[in-house]
RNA sequence: GCGUCCGUAGCUCAAUUGGCUAGAGCUUCUGACUUCGGAUCAGAGGGUUGUAGGUUCGAGCCCUACCGGACGCACCA
């Protein structure tokens, strides 16, 4: 909110101090060490260092240029040539007062929005949706949210697995052993039943896969027959994602499954073929390496005992069929044509690491004019307590669905223990905002490349860094709301609030950073950062609301400060929980 | 073998272009308490950031080597 203005007038006096410096790098950010200051920048070091200058004197001379009176204290120089900024109090509570008033929420929208297509969840036809789609998914979905919340247009894009060779062997379930009565009770169960059962049984009998191949490739030429029951096992797993991103809150914009772009992937080959880029290999068509890339970082070679060789990037399998390497490019292609987009962001885990830096690679050969960002999100795993991944007892996947019931079952027994007199709808409700809110933070709080260890007691703990303790200091800071008559009114604020208390401050301090935090989520794709700076600003209201009290202050003017800073802390905090996909609750 | 990622307090994790004194929670111990509002707050303990070097005014972060771990390496996605 400040940031972005004494950023302006700190490159402004960079700027006449020295005029050839590249002012992209001259940033302001909140100090990492408040002792300091409240902002800070560290670039006049970096730009000293470039110059064989002092640092110190650079700084010394920067300083002399810079005019912010209006907004600090004096600006001090620390350390090796550090600008420290410290907000005035008088400014601070205009800040607050503004915000309070409904004029912003220490956001500034973008002024050069840009498209940016999300690629995330992306579960497949006649499977549950399981633990493994959930860091896709949460990640996704918050990614989308932030980038909406700076202003940026974003497309939402669920690339259903609805394509691959699995519906052979589900035709053959389909037409030898399915359970009619099974079907309608579970659809999704009866079929992953019938594609283990003939997966099976492929294994032990040749004829079976032959015969799941041919019913595959009779889909795949378009058998009238074959396209219905596919079509059906397509609408019954469309119910189920329908239910459970509802559940969650997901939403996307288009669902664009793998059988969308198959009548492209020909082309797609040919195309690579007739400019030199694939080329048949070993009755495959692959791409290989044009060696404009530095030999260690061509993700088109590979170095096998000591020699450099090639590691392709089949578009084309030996059987004549296509693969996800030759469907993704087509969906890169369609992207690219319909939305024109500046960035598109594949949210998966990071063993796909190097198929992404292939795909993309390849891609840019294809089309040169190409320049929009490609960036691979990728996550680690979710372990168990043992440190492997994450699987039930009895050593299965762990269903979304199954995942959720637990979330808010558990969730209800905190909620009806702690709250009793709740009617049972109510603590339902609660108890569903809870679990899935839980579930969300506990998977978007770490570091999203770094695997972490689910556990139940941890994500559900009301005190720590838990979704039920943010949500449990948004009830706090909606207790006020709720005492009408004595709130003080916040629709006639003074321009500035007199913020005094230490605590007072630094919870103001907090609130105007989370525009930044949200841009720091942006440039790394990373929400770990908003879980972090929620958890702080809640932990900074609660030291507020322990040692400033609201109603019972004495004098009118603190007051109406006070209750301005739980207003506005309720907004940040509500709109940050939204960002991150979970729902807030008045009582808990 | 090669590549990617990781190694931070007893445990689970943070650490914003390399920045000033590496932070939280859990656990342990102590304190506040007939509360506007304790699912809270305050305080204490706990570290050679895997090891050894290097670059830098400054390194958890960059470079090199080694140790330990996860994952990937031609027709699954």
């Amino acid at each position: 909110m400040l940031l972005p203005i004494l950023q302006e007038r700190l490159q402004a006096a960079v700027a006449s101090a020295l005029p050839d410096a590249d002012l992209s790098r001259v940033l302001v950010r909140p100090c990492t060490n408040a002792t300091h200051g409240d902002y800070e920048t560290t670039a006049l070091m970096g730009l000293a260092k470039e110059r064989k200058m002092n640092p110190r004197q650079l700084a010394t001379d920067v300083q002399a240029r810079l005019d912010v009176a209006d907004i600090c204290e004096p600006v001090q120089i620390s350390g090796a040539g550090f600008l420290n900024f410290r907000i005035r109090s008088e400014t601070l509570g205009r800040v607050i007062a503004s915000a309070a008033r409904g004029d912003h929420l220490f956001v500034v929208k973008t002024t050069r929005p840009r498209t940016v297509v999300i690629d995330f969840s992306s579960p497949n036809v006649a499977k549950p949706l399981h633990v493994g789609h959930i860091r896709s998914t949460f990640l996704g979905d918050c990614l989308a949210r932030v980038f909406r919340t700076l202003g940026h247009r974003v497309v939402t894009d669920n690339h259903i697995g609805d394509w691959g060779t699995q519906f052979g062997m589900l035709l053959v379930g389909w037409s030898d052993h399915l359970d009619t009565a099974a079907l309608a009770a579970d659809p999704i169960a009866e079929m992953e039943r019938l594609y283990k059962l003939v997966n099976a049984r492929c294994k032990e009998d040749p004829s079976v896969r032959d015969r799941a191949r041919s019913e595959l490739v009779k889909l795949q030429s378009g058998d009238p027959e074959n396209l219905a029951i596919w079509r059906e096992m397509q609408r019954l797993s469309q119910v189920q994602f329908d239910n459970l991103y509802t559940r969650l809150g997901v939403q996307f914009d288009v669902t664009l499954g793998e059988s969308f772009y198959n009548p492209k992937l020909a082309g797609v080959v040919a195309e690579l073929e007739a400019a030199g880029i694939a080329r048949a290999s070993e009755g495959a068509v692959a791409v290989f390496s044009d060696g404009t890339l530095p030999t260690k970082e061509d993700p088109l070679l590979i170095n096998r005992d000591g020699e450099w060789q090639a590691n392709p990037f089949l578009v084309r399998k030996s059987d004549g069929g296509f693969n996800y390497a030759t469907t993704d490019l087509a969906t890169l292609e369609h992207r690219f044509n319909t939305w024109a987009p500046d960035e598109i962001l594949y949210i998966t885990g990071g063993p796909q690491q190097l198929h992404f830096r292939q795909l993309f690679q390849t891609y840019r050969r294809w089309r040169p004019g190409f320049t929009a960002r490609l960036e691979h999100v990728w996550f680690g795993s979710i372990l168990g307590s043992d440190g492997t991944p994450f699987k039930t007892r009895s050593g299965e996947t762990v269903k979304l669905n199954d995942l959720l019931l637990e979330a808010e079952e558990r969730a209800f027994v905190i909620v009806a223990g702690k709250n009793p007199d709740l009617p049972e709808a109510e603590q339902h409700e609660i108890a569903r905002r809870i679990g899935i809110g839980a579930l969300k933070y506990a998977d978007l709080l770490p570091n999203r490349q770094s695997d972490y260890v689910f556990s139940w007691d941890k994500l559900l703990a009301l005190t720590g860094n838990t979704a039920p303790y943010l949500q449990y200091a948004y009830t706090r800071t909606r207790s006020l709301q709720r005492k009408g008559g004595e709130r003080p009114d916040l629709a006639s604020l003074p321009d500035s609030l007199p913020l005094v208390a230490r605590e007072e401050l630094e919870l103001a301090r907090h609130l105007l950073n989370f525009g930044f935090t949200l841009e720091a989520v942006t440039s790394d794709y990373r929400p770990n950062f908003l879980c972090n700076y929620l958890y702080e600003l809640a932990g900074r209201f609660s030291q507020f609301w322990e040692n400033c009290p609201v109603l019972k202050a004495e004098d009118p003017a603190t007051r109406t400060a006070r209750a301005a800073l739980c207003e506005v802390t309720s907004r940040v905090l509500g709109t940050g929980l939204n960002i991150l996909g979970i729902e807030t609750v008045e009582r808990m």
